[in-house]
DNA sequence: GGCATTTGACCGGC
DNA sequence: GCCGGTCAAATGCC
């Protein structure tokens, strides 16, 4: 009996064996201008992708389940007393987060952003400059792992509504146990998917958001070399052409 | 019961 | 004193 792991690189390979087809055929479009072909190609690679992800799904919610009995025997053994808790002169912000020179801002029009890592909220504050309430949220892991990457959610747009996400500090978390316990629910027809791409010399990076895009999983990623090896030829042209490095993906669950 | 979220209070910077 | 960021008890959900 295969392992998912098996099943999962069976499926992609197929995917990336259509893709190429797809490719060569677009490259050639002179030779075969065959549209029902690239078409059929492209179901196929689409249904590749969508397998991969059901069998990923399907692994992550065991894992998960796996996770929550072991969490929980690590959080017995860190269990704080209360007299360790902070002395109240600790509380309150030391400086501006917004005067924070490591921090990165994204606009969605969603609220939830998914970006692949786990947040919790600690906050939300009406702020006296907007209409709109702020969120504060903190990595998952900040306790477990000392990862201190916060970031704060804001709605700076009514109709169509956008909200800003921006991002302080750095994720000193490790990325595959945050992605192991990663929903994936792609149940939702509505479900649309983000790409993070690090630009090489520098410190920004951009983010597409994906409808219908079925995303691979997100550590294999780092291991492409080009981002036409495992998203649409449409949106690796796009990627290609800003000369971003593909980093991470992750899907919305909301 | 355990967990995440909500919410009012607290804190420090200005 | 005002404001934004954080804490932690209360609350809700599963």
């Amino acid at each position: 009996m295969k392992s998912y792991q098996e099943k999962v690189m069976e499926k992609l390979l197929h995917g990336h064996g259509c893709a190429n087809q797809l490719k060569l055929i677009m490259d050639h479009h002179a030779e075969s201008d065959s549209s029902m072909e690239r078409e059929d190609l492209a179901k196929s690679v689409l249904h590749c992708f969508t397998d991969a992800l059901s069998i990923l799904t399907d692994t992550n919610d065991h894992h998960q389940d796996d996770d929550q009995s072991n969490n929980s025997s690590a959080r017995d053994s860190s269990h704080v007393l209360e007299s360790n808790r902070k002395p109240l002169h600790k509380r309150g912000r030391k400086t501006s987060m917004a005067e924070s020179s490591d921090y990165r801002r994204h606009e969605s029009p969603n609220p939830i952003y998914h970006d692949g890592f786990l947040w919790r909220k600690y906050g939300q504050k009406q702020i006296k400059e907007s209409d709109h309430q702020r969120s504060y949220y903190k990595c998952a892991y900040t306790k477990d792992q000392k990862c201190e990457a916060k970031k704060q959610v804001q709605m700076i747009q009514n109709n169509p509504s956008l909200y800003s996400t921006t991002y302080f500090g750095r994720h000193t978390c490790q990325l595959h146990q945050a992605y192991e316990t990663f929903p994936t629910d792609t149940s939702d027809p509505q479900d649309s998917h983000m790409i993070r791409f690090d630009h090489p010399d520098s410190s920004t990076h951009h983010i597409i958001h994906l409808k219908d895009e079925k995303m691979m999983p997100s550590e294999k990623a780092e291991e492409w070399s080009s981002p036409s090896e495992y998203m649409s030829s449409e949106v690796a042209c796009a990627v290609e052409a800003f000369g971003f490095n593909p980093v991470r993906t992750s899907s919305d669950f909301s």
